[in-house]
RNA sequence: GCGCCCGUAGCUCAGCGGAUAGAGCACCGGCCUCCGGAGCCGGGUGCGGGGGUUCGAGUCCCUCCGGGCGCGCCA
């Protein structure tokens, strides 16, 4: 909202140059003006708008900014906009000042646009997103990390929707190649556990207790298990069994837990349908034809520092490994092609810290292909660490002393819990206050969110508001003149804009602090003014002004996946 | 050693090259005959160091210091 404002600014203070010169009160200058900014002030006082234009063409005209902005000043074009008053401020500024038309205009928008506000209608020549994230192995439950990451990708997903992008969300799974098959042969160890063997896990196996009951289940599906070797071509072939069998089981988990955390996904992918599909195949043939490919010391090899790839990796990758099997690296190459294939334009991926360091030769490879490079990004999700009584919890998913994404919601909810996981920025670890995410009071910023959202809704209950609302003809929304009324509606306007920048810059963790603002300036308000028991026409106003305070908490809080509730139980609050 | 990320208030963190760098927590003091006090208002300290680019640098470049991560024919 605020965009056409500042075009319209901008259009006004080059009228002005045009003016001025004319008037030879400046210097001839160069017909498109170089580049000037129309910025919000972070300060109040500096007005409502500040454009740095006499700062910029002080050099060229010889002037001293501050006389350059006067003789701007002098010629501005008003009435245009909505600007009722420009001033000249500290080295330069031509600070504006909205007039409450303008704030009555912004927020009667609002109102009209409803739960759309802030969104951007889908522009058909943009090409489609594929956002992948989480991507866990499907070899136990979801853990923090895992949480963050779904958090974040399905903020990001319904950030970018909002933004006006057509928006795929996938999960990759790694059901394949030797983390599958080791987890196969956890799975059988704890099978000839169970049949009174002393347990012995194969070298790095998986430990996690909750592998007994998968492979008690695994054992009376598939009975003959019990009859398998621990050796050998035909114990191979079961944990391979067991892998299969035990992933499906671990994935079905998976999803349970994400239904519950309230993200979906369009598409699981799994690796490995696309190796029995020859992807996998395909995409080093590709490479291959394209020249990028060499075979030395038994293995094939990806030439991802081919001069003319650009730099992007510092070091040749293997595809095929000397035993014959493909590598991983190869494997997600084949999976990348494939997503192009399939139509994206822009494919987002983001990987756990582990991977880090992994963009260059993706995209190495892509280029490769075919495929402008910059189409494919990479966030890195850091690390959770949970705390409780200011003490950091430990968690193993080895040791299998994990907190799993399902222990979370037990004890926080999916609304802390995503609320939490989406606030800081992704590629900064985050530490998860648990004692503060179920806390009911003011420190906890899901629930001074979602009261202001529970407050609004309680005074829009009362028959006395009710009543005005329902006899309310017209509504001279430009009674809103407080301090406290200008600077809600003011932040209100900006959701557009900060919609627009979290998904340009891939930063969903604005969402959570636009609605942390708005309630606190909610709150400022309603604590110095009253919205009912005053003049009915101001009254009116009011609770339009916090119908439209409510509309910006919903339309962020969606964003994030974070309900908006009409009530709030208040704890301890019992009859007495 | 090479590469990437980070270093902002006592703590957790914001900060689109702009003006006097902001929130929350913690600490101190105020505010309910009144729409939900789960709230509001006030109080003070900081950009790791040094160069550079710029009218202007927390933000860009170089360098040093400090911390994290990566550098497999693992995934």
């Amino acid at each position: 909202m605020w965009d056409e404002l500042k075009a319209a600014y901008a259009q006004g203070l080059e009228e002005a140059v045009r003016r001025a010169v004319e008037a030879g009160e400046l210097a001839p200058l160069p017909d498109p003006l170089p580049a000037f900014a129309v910025e919000r002030p972070r300060e109040a006082a500096h007005g409502d708008l500040a454009s740095n234009l006499a700062l910029v063409l002080a050099r060229s005209v010889r002037m001293p900014p501050r006389a350059v902005a006067e003789a701007i000043a002098r010629r501005y074009p008003f009435p245009a906009g909505h600007v009722a008053a420009l001033d000249v401020a500290g080295p330069g500024f031509l600070n504006a000042r909205l007039d409450s038309l303008w704030h009555a205009e912004a927020l009667a928008r609002v109102l009209e646009a409803g739960e759309a506000y802030g969104r951007t209608p889908p522009d058909p020549a943009r090409g489609p997103v594929l956002v992948e994230f989480v991507s866990a192995n499907p070899v136990g439950p979801l853990n923090v990390v895992s949480a963050r990451a779904a958090a974040v990708g399905d903020a990001l997903a319904r950030i970018l929707e909002a933004a006006g992008h057509r928006v795929h969300r996938e999960y990759y799974v790694n059901d394949a190649g030797g983390q599958a098959r080791l987890f196969g042969q956890s799975i059988m160890a704890r099978v000839r556990e169970l049949l009174g063997d002393a347990l012995s896990l194969p070298e790095g196996g998986y430990q996690g207790e909750y592998l007994v009951d998968v492979a008690r289940a695994f054992l009376a599906e598939v009975p003959e298990a019990a009859h398998a070797p621990a050796e050998g071509p035909q114990a191979d072939a079961m944990a391979d069994r067991a892998a299969a069998f035990g992933m499906a089981r671990m994935l079905d988990g998976i999803r349970a837990s994400l239904e519950r955390y309230g993200v979906r996904f369009d598409a699981y992918v799994s690796e490995r349908e696309l190796r029995r599909a020859g992807e996998v195949e395909r995409a080093v043939a590709e490479l291959e034809r394209r020249g990028y490919v060499d075979r030395r010391e038994g293995a094939v090899w990806f030439r991802s520092t081919a001069p003319d790839l650009g730099g992007l990796d510092d070091k040749d990758r293997v595809l095929r490994k000397s035993d014959g099997e493909y590598s991983y690296f190869a494997v997600d190459v084949a999976y990348h092609e494939g997503k192009y294939a399939r139509g994206f334009a822009t494919l987002i991926d983001l990987i756990g810290p582990d991977h880090h360091g992994y963009l260059g030769r993706m995209r190495a490879a892509m280029r490769a292909l075919g495929h402008p490079p910059d189409s494919l990004e990479m966030r890195v999700v850091q690390l959770v660490r949970l705390v409780r009584g200011g003490e950091v919890v430990r968690m193993s998913k080895r040791r299998g002393e994990f907190v799993a994404l399902d222990d979370l919601l037990d004890e926080v909810g999916a609304d802390a819990a995503r609320f939490f996981l989406v606030q800081r920025h992704v590629d900064s670890p985050l530490d998860f206050d648990l004692d503060l995410a179920v806390a009911q009071s003011d420190e906890n910023p899901v629930f001074y969110v979602q009261y202001a959202h529970a407050r609004i809704a309680s005074i829009l209950r009362r028959p006395e508001a009710q009543e005005l609302l329902a006899r309310a003809g017209e509504t001279d929304l430009s009674l809103l003149r407080e301090p406290e009324e200008v600077a809600l509606i003011q932040w209100l306007a900006e959701l557009p804009g900060e919609v627009r920048l979290a998904a340009d810059l891939r930063e969903p963790h604005r969402l959570p602090r636009y609605a942390l603002e708005l309630a606190g300036r909610f709150h400022s308000f309603y604590n110095r003014h009253r919205v009912l028991g005053v003049e009915p026409q101001l009254s009116l106003a009011r609770l339009r002004l916090i119908e439209g305070v409510a509309v910006g908490v919903r339309c962020a809080l969606a964003l994030i996946g974070v309900s908006a509730p009409e009530r709030m139980e208040r704890i301890g609050a019992g009859v007495s």
